[in-house]
DNA sequence: AGATATTATATCGTACGCGATTTAATCGCA
DNA sequence: TGCGATTAAATCGCGTACGATATAATATCT
């Protein structure tokens, strides 16, 4: 084998991807616990942090496009999690605020940061690294870079 | 906000959900060019580094299911990159192989990493160092962890 | 004010990705 | 040998994810 093939192991892609479905693979039985799916939970993460988004501001958040937030902000209104109402002042938008339950479901995910931990056997703060790591990567592929240098 | 809420940029796992995003974004005009798609991709780097393989080796190494990489390959095949073949000594596996054209297009993916090099705005020494750490993050998701420790 | 441009969501078609199930072939054991 | 268990792919239903396009409302320009 040439030296200068890439192997599937050798590319963080491939790291990167594996590692974003192992994740997903182990939140799904947290979040099956209170009804939630990955996608949305992150969608929740936003609107916990900041209620009453109109659909465009929780994309900027996520980098996620209206065609892909439409269908799931539906699915979470009709499970009950959020409202979509219409903006009166800019009928064009459409805000996204938290229910009752929407709210209180947040008290249900306060132990998650004890799994990933434990599941990672890293400390947080090797955690906290890696995060900041992967999210400058993610900002330098979106121009997002120290432009200088 | 209470000290202990987890905003979005806390999270691990969404830097990795979106860096995978970023990642995907990224190659996207480079595969457009060869006629792939991301995934489909990642099958073709672990069929050029080792050819005719059964859909079940494929899925161990990228830890996909066949419901995933059954239309997937369906679409490779169509394509012309791959052909699909029933064992003759194992009529239950499909041994996916490399047609001419899909050994050929290898050799345009050389220049990937130099892309991806450039974009990372970060040194091949900090990529692999990185790769690794997110590798071995989703090995410990995945049970694969050093056992003892 | 009215025509045009822009903006915010929504819709459509295609491609993943998985869990549950199905189908077909092989294995194992009496 | 024959029959149940196991194995490998494939199929099905659902939920992302995006690019292209459509729709409707607001902004802009004359």
């Amino acid at each position: 084998m040439p030296q200068d093939q890439l192997t599937l192991d050798d590319q963080l892609c491939f790291a990167i991807y594996s590692a974003n479905h192992a994740f997903t693979r182990l939140y799904k039985p947290l979040l099956e616990a209170i009804g939630l799916t990955y996608p949305q939970y992150l969608v929740m993460l936003v609107l916990w942090e900041q209620d009453d988004q109109p659909v465009g501001a929780i994309g900027e958040r996520l980098f996620l496009e209206s065609s892909t937030l439409t269908p799931l902000l539906k699915r979470l209104e009709a499970a009950g999690y959020v409202r979509r109402t219409r903006d009166p002042a800019d009928e064009r938008q459409v805000r996204i605020s938290l229910t009752e339950h929407g709210r209180a479901v947040q008290a249900l995910t306060r132990d998650f940061p004890r799994c990933i931990m434990d599941a990672s056997r890293m400390s947080r703060d090797q955690l906290m690294a890696l995060k900041r790591e992967v999210a400058g990567l993610r900002d330098a592929f979106m121009g997002k870079g120290t432009p200088g240098g």
